[in-house]
DNA sequence: TTGTAGGCGTTATCAC
DNA sequence: GTGATAACGCCTACAA
């Protein structure tokens, strides 16, 4: 029994008076080991303390039980979301997630899906990363399995789960548009988002086939920051005709515009109407009070952790999945008929997907 | 060169025609090679597309360029910027992360500093966790380098970085009394908690010494959701005398206190004023508005990894250092002086540190 | 300056 | 059912 450093399948061994192999296949229950012996060693191994070194397995098996998740940033309060989902899912398989911050920067994500790889992670999991410039292409070309959240590529069919942003768009709008709006802005996302891009062709869409106003200026493009929202209320705020509401591409955005509306002294609802996407935990606040498209991100995160674990364990490369999750208007205070819309003073319409006739 | 499975290292030395070791060490510049050779076998590597397995080389090693973080939960905000300061760190030096959740729970926590230390980990930073149960004491006096992170042990000395919650605490009463509070009211955190503690121990000191309410009522034991604000608040306004103003053992809290407050109908600050302490992102949105004492997260989680990289660095086993950190109170508009109080109708004191006399 | 060989702790393959 | 032994890919004495 070795005593400098860890103590190895062999200690164990020694103490039983077996061969290594045999403990090995004692604590792992892959051959069959007669019972008596399993007993022994098994009581061997508790009591000396004996703990499987998973590097060296890793080494041996070339899987790590280890999954790499890639995030623009963790401290955007609708990540961590995502997070706690694939780990719930990680942990029951006795996974353990490696966390990578990459700022939207592509060099920063290559370079991380780099250390990824040289750990051997089993999988990744790639949350609203880029995945079509050349680099990343190569990296996820290579045999490690990997799940995409909230980007995909436009070129490329990848194991993919998403929500539903054209219906969820279009939910959006007739809300507003329900409620009486017929100038309606939009604060988009970054153009290499797929999600933005979705939602931004959403949105045309439904502005066009409704008789709203078409205006290309209520369109703002910004990021999935407070600040963006802020921004893009100012530049609102300055045009000749407002919009008499703004959706935002997601929540924390939302609470840029918020925020700038109530430095100029703009009411919401009661001078604009505001709706966000994600449903953020602080959305709930009745200081926030944002109505809101529900994404359920941690089931989303879930079942991106559950597609991955099952590419992991089969053999041959599937044919990509895509798994588009409903997504739900969460109506609280935000939204009002505009001062002068078809609608004015009539209390929100609560039933927002009926179709305008 | 083999053509299944991964380039390695031979297949460098042998498309260069050196030895393995060769190779080793041209590309860790460790020993001296011949430049001459280096370039080929760079050259060569850089070629095949070589990638040094990470997973190897700790086992060789015995040390796998990873760090462990164990978090109650990611998803509240107070806790991705303490992440993210490691992560500044870490990837500085090379160190990726390996993410942990444990939601309190001790037997959660003990499984997953198993599953770390299984890893081989370099070292672990333990935010807010557990740190004197005798099992996890046990995981913790092995020889894996680690450092805390708002929690200490009361019974041992370990690395630790911490807020200044004595005198954090006393500015935040100090600040309260000399608005003309005499009835303060504090949601603390839980009694496990270290900070909590401190927090708890400096308001009833700071309390005492002034002529305020001693009223041990006044003190609500919660946790750092936004449920336990919510409920401290309801418990607050329910009471015969209500304190005048309600100091949150964190931010996330105090805005459930707010929830609760709009709920009730009780403005703030002029009903009631409400001090948090985190000064997470949103408490400076204008329809937050909270005056919180502020925390430098994402420096602590910085200084916390510069530590622990020390510490993984130099072989013996240095004496503790605690690193308290000071904070600052940021004043907002959540406090103001009580409406039957000495200051009433003056505006809000800005200076809140001048001694009262 | 360069090459050879042994070992890090497992699991898998093969004999017995 | 069990035991020896050869990898997995790397680093590092030690030898040349």
């Amino acid at each position: 029994m070795s005593d400098k450093g860890r103590i190895t399948i062999r200690d164990v061994a020694a103490a039983t008076g077996h061969a290594v192999s045999t403990v090995s296949n004692a604590l792992a229950g892959k051959r069959h080991v007669n019972e008596e012996t399993r007993q022994q060693v098994k009581e061997a191994a508790e009591r000396l303390g004996y703990r499987p070194s998973v590097v060296a397995r890793s080494l041996r098996m070339k899987l790590s039980s280890t999954i790499g998740v890639l995030v623009p940033d963790v401290s955007n309060p609708a990540i961590p979301e995502f997070i706690r989902g694939i780990d719930d899912i990680a942990v029951r398989e006795g996974c353990t997630i490696l966390l990578c911050n990459t700022d939207e920067l592509v060099e920063r994500q290559v370079s991380q899906m780099h250390t990824l790889l040289d750990r051997q992670v089993d999988g990744m999991i790639l949350i609203s990363q880029h995945c079509d410039t050349p680099e990343v292409r190569k990296l996820l070309d290579g045999k490690t399995p990997f799940v995409l959240i909230q980007r995909r590529s436009a070129r490329f069919r990848d194991d993919y789960i998403g929500s539903d942003n054209l219906q969820g768009m279009r939910d959006s709008v007739n809300y507003l548009y329900e409620l009486g709006h017929r100038r309606i802005a939009l604060v988009t996302g970054p153009a290499t988002s797929s999600t933005a891009q979705e939602r931004l062709e959403a949105f045309e869409a439904s502005i066009a086939e409704l008789d709203c106003d078409g205006d290309p200026d209520l369109v703002y493009r910004g990021d999935y920051t407070v600040e963006a929202g802020y921004e893009a209320m100012h530049y609102f705020a300055s045009m000749q005709k407002r919009p008499t509401a703004v959706i935002a591409s997601n929540d924390v955005c939302a609470l840029g515009v918020q925020d700038a509306a109530s430095e100029l002294g703009i009411s919401i609802p009661a001078d604009m109407s505001l709706l966000g996407c994600d449903d953020i935990d602080l959305a709930r606040l009745r200081r926030i009070n944002l109505s809101t498209l529900r994404l359920p991100k941690r089931e989303m995160g879930a079942a991106a952790a559950e597609l991955l674990m099952r590419r992991i364990h089969s053999k041959r490369p599937p044919t990509p999945r895509e798994v588009i999750i409903p997504t739900k208007l969460v109506l609280r205070e935000s939204c009002a008929p505009p001062a002068d819309g078809p609608n004015a003073k009539r209390p929100a319409e609560r039933r927002p997907l009926v179709s305008p006739d």
